[in-house]
DNA sequence: CGACGATACGGAACATGGTTCCGCTTAGCA
DNA sequence: TGCTAAGCGGAACCATGTTCCGTATCGTCG
């Protein structure tokens, strides 16, 4: 996974770099390690504890201090687009990586959806977030489905190509189904989101039996 | 307009009040006055900054200390909720005084819609406030739909009874439809949803000349 | 290899906003 | 006219986002 965060466009400073560095952020390892770091850990924490997870647990988790986290990131709302564009970043490569290493096509497709699942918990606080800037929300957006959508095309391909699924879903469908599965998923606890979809999972596969 | 705010259902102990009492919330008569001074100033402040309005701009406001609101609503939300209610009650009985006063049913229409403009404003930053409590949320819902659909109705029977308006808009729609203008008026300055509505209205009316 | 400057780091300090607490005031009653 | 409990104001407290700055570290250059 790359940098992927704010280094897309660069601060007003017509820096005199060498037209062909290899796009990294920074010249000292630690810092890009430390933004690894924080955006492993809030994301994890996004989960756990929802958007709302204070600054300095973000920090104490990943173990660095405060003036860190704000050097990166200058703002919280950055930090929480950066974990979202981090996500849809890592969504993306997990598909053919699970597509590879999965014992099969659906199988594969099953753990995506998993993946997929965190992802929308994170997302779904994020509007609330947004209230601001509602354009970036917007392109964010686009963004998530543009780079989503052939994944996940992908993924339903090869299950169906493996004859492991019954054929005819698009990719929108079935992540638009999943999407929906998880709205309200927080503030219920009598809810579980994940179960469900995971029964949708099964049910794409033509195998069970029908009740009698 | 009565109390409408926390009244209805009382602590837990189990108070020896006389079975009679006319269900004032409080004996002394300035803590009623408070109450109302605050529901007003929360009121205003919320339409023109928005629910996310401190508490302290509006017992500034209002003229009063925290601890006098902190005593009436123990907590933001519960204030923000008493607000919500409040209007919900003005608007309700709004409705069969303008008709009364204003000089014909459609300008009653179109002041009570007014009214309802400033209520969704405020409404609108309701959902991200009541994550917590979103049961409350949807019997706070019912409870304006009830209460309001009726009032929209003998405003809108008037003015059809009067020959002021095109008849066949059913209250539904026409609230409906004044909500959905008002989506997303906070946070965007070149969205004037009030303007839209008061075209609306007049719309209404069907003496506007056809282009042609 | 060692010095040095830029870069990054940690966390104290600050700003803001919700909530609590408590001594003082006052309405309502006898 | 007192008395007392209901109310009141606002200082103090806590939680959280953000800024600042002295210190530590990286990477380079002599």
């Amino acid at each position: 996974m790359n940098d992927s965060s704010d280094e897309g466009a660069e601060r007003g400073t017509p820096s005199p770099r060498t037209e062909d560095t290899p796009r990294k952020g920074t010249r000292r390892k630690d810092a890009r390690r430390n933004k690894e770091t924080l955006l492993d850990a809030a994301a994890q924490l996004f989960v756990t504890s929802g958007v709302d997870a204070p600054v300095r647990d973000i920090a104490a988790r990943a173990g660095v201090g405060l003036g860190t986290i704000y050097r990166h990131f200058p703002t919280r709302a950055d930090l929480i687009i950066a974990v979202y564009r981090h996500q849809v970043e890592s969504l993306a490569e997990a598909g053919p990586r699970l597509l590879a290493a999965a014992g099969s096509p659906h199988a594969a497709l099953a753990r995506w959806t998993d993946l997929f699942v965190d992802f929308l918990v994170t997302k779904h606080g994020l509007a609330a977030v947004l209230q601001s800037d509602n354009t970036g929300f917007e392109t964010l957006h686009s963004y998530f489905l543009d780079r989503l959508l052939p994944v996940c095309t992908e993924l339903l391909d090869a299950a169906a190509a493996a004859g492991e699924i019954r054929p005819g879903l698009t990719a929108y469908q079935l992540m638009r189904g999943v999407g929906n599965l998880c709205v309200g998923a927080e503030s219920d606890t009598r809810y579980d989101a994940r179960r469900l979809v995971a029964l949708l999972v099964v049910g794409l596969r033509g195998d069970v039996m029908p009740q009698a």
